[in-house]
DNA sequence: GCCAACGTTGGC
DNA sequence: GCCAACGTTGGC
């Protein structure tokens, strides 16, 4: 099983709106390796550390976990969705999403800044210089280090 | 195929 | 609001 870390700013969506709709199409990415590791590595049941970004104190708010097989992502053939992409057609798709759904809570948020302080996660892709994907891959040791960390 | 210009992300 | 870093676009 792999494991990732799916950034969402609580402004639009956090953890507790995931919790009450318990299920959610991660619509909406607009860069291609995200979404590749949407379409080609993510499997149904990979467990997920649910991001805040952009806000007071950006850190791991909860666990959820991959809900479905891929399939194209709606939004980019509406075109009333901010999300539009007049260069997708039904035929040759051009984003691909997941469904996400809620996995379960943790008992405090994990913060971006008790992270960096960790020796143990200074390869970690979330931590690394520049790093703007809002999907990233998380290995096995760094996932279940960090549990340990509440 | 190069690269400058521009837009976006996200921490601070 | 600032700005570093990075992705995308489009002219050539």
């Amino acid at each position: 099983m792999k494991h990732w870390l799916m950034k969402s700013e609580p402004d639009v969506f956090s953890f507790s709106d995931l919790k009450k709709k318990k299920t959610e199409p991660w619509s909406g990415v607009r860069n291609y390796q995200a979404r590749n590791f949407m379409r080609d590595d993510m499997k149904k049941g990979d467990l997920i550390f649910f991001y805040h970004s952009s806000c007071e104190i950006p850190g791991i708010a909860g666990i959820a976990k991959v809900a479905s097989a891929p399939y194209p992502d709606p939004t980019q053939f509406d075109k009333k969705s901010e999300y539009f992409d007049p260069k997708a057609t039904k035929e040759n798709p051009r984003w691909i999403l997941v469904d996400v759904s809620f996995e379960k809570d943790l008992p405090r948020v994990i913060t971006l800044e008790e992270l960096k302080k960790e020796k143990e996660l200074s390869e970690m892709r979330l931590l690394q210089r520049g790093n703007r994907l809002s999907i990233l891959p998380v290995t096995s040791q760094e996932f279940e280090f960090i549990l340990k960390l509440t």
